[in-house]
DNA sequence: CGCTGTCTTCAGAAATTTGTGAAGTTAAGG
DNA sequence: CCTTAACTTCACAAATTTCTGAAGACAGCG
């Protein structure tokens, strides 16, 4: 059998959540098919799901899982694996490590920060507008220090309620 | 005159900015519009600009502002004001308003938890998927609170260090 | 060495998003 | 009230993005 009672994990109730957390993913702005795919991914029992799988289960083209897949991997919010000695390749969500990607925007902070650090430069720091640049700017600064705090505290808090 | 000397506030420097921290901003998920308005606010001298000023300096009709300001001012980043006894309108950004609306995913934050919430719950809070939505859910979880606390600390940290 | 399963790349069709001009709405000023 | 400045809404053209089928590349296997 696939699924017996009450909370199912039925091909229905999976599609339902897959496609319900995807549409909350598309709208902070990741592509469709890249949220579609990574939430096939948390919705599986390992975690874990070949290309073919994938693509049965969304009703996408190989392109498509293609597509999704390399942009997912490039953020590291799932990785790849090659199954050994087959041509099939797996890819894994990583559990505890893709929502710590998540908050690796940090190369995206320090983008930020150049352009803001550009701005005050070329509109001079005695400026009112240099002076309103500068502090939003030590604030990203300010940031980058404490998401790190944080993330460690999460790491502990993280041990303390699911166990290692 | 409009500007001397060295770090400039001429059109072009400022116009420089703009572009470049817009780009940023729309490669973080934000319509471009609504980046380069902001951009713009930004590094006005004063913080805030009239619809007419915006569609100038930005070269963009005055429908491409209207929908851009909507956006801003839904999300928090700019708030608008009636100048008094005119028809005019002025857009301002907070200087340390915005960041903290940036910062507000916390709509965001909350409709990731239901969807979340509704995943554990359909798939079975004790198969594998289930296990894992459920910390994913309670990291989100965590993530609130600790982004208030850590605003607090910036304000606290702005204080000392741009005097108040 | 050639066959075959699997992923990737590519060109183009389809859908979506974006920005504009023009018409519509609102309210200040005479 | 009527006029008119200022913002908003709307329909559409243009640009961009998205997804697919088909061809290509790569690597196991016989």
């Amino acid at each position: 059998m696939t699924q017996a009672s009450g909370g199912g994990r039925d091909a229905e109730s999976v599609s339902k959540f897959v496609e319900s957390f995807a549409a909350q993913l598309v709208e902070a702005g990741m592509q469709r098919m890249a949220a579609r795919v990574f939430a096939a991914l948390l919705a599986s029992d390992k975690g874990v799901l070949t290309s073919a799988e994938l693509g049965e289960q969304l009703r996408i083209s190989p392109a498509a899982v293609s597509g999704a897949v390399r942009y997912l991997a490039q953020t590291h919010m799932v990785s790849r694996e090659r199954e050994p000695g087959s041509r099939r390749e797996r890819y894994r969500v990583h559990g505890d490590q893709w929502y710590e990607a998540l908050t690796n925007r940090e190369a995206v902070l320090k983008r930020w920060e150049a352009a803001l650090r550009e701005g005050v430069d070329s509109l001079g720091p005695d400026t009112p507008a240099g002076r309103r640049l500068a502090e939003t700017l030590a604030f990203f600064e300010f940031m980058e220090g404490e998401v790190a705090a944080m993330m460690e505290r999460w790491r502990v808090h993280r041990e303390k309620t699911f166990g290692m």
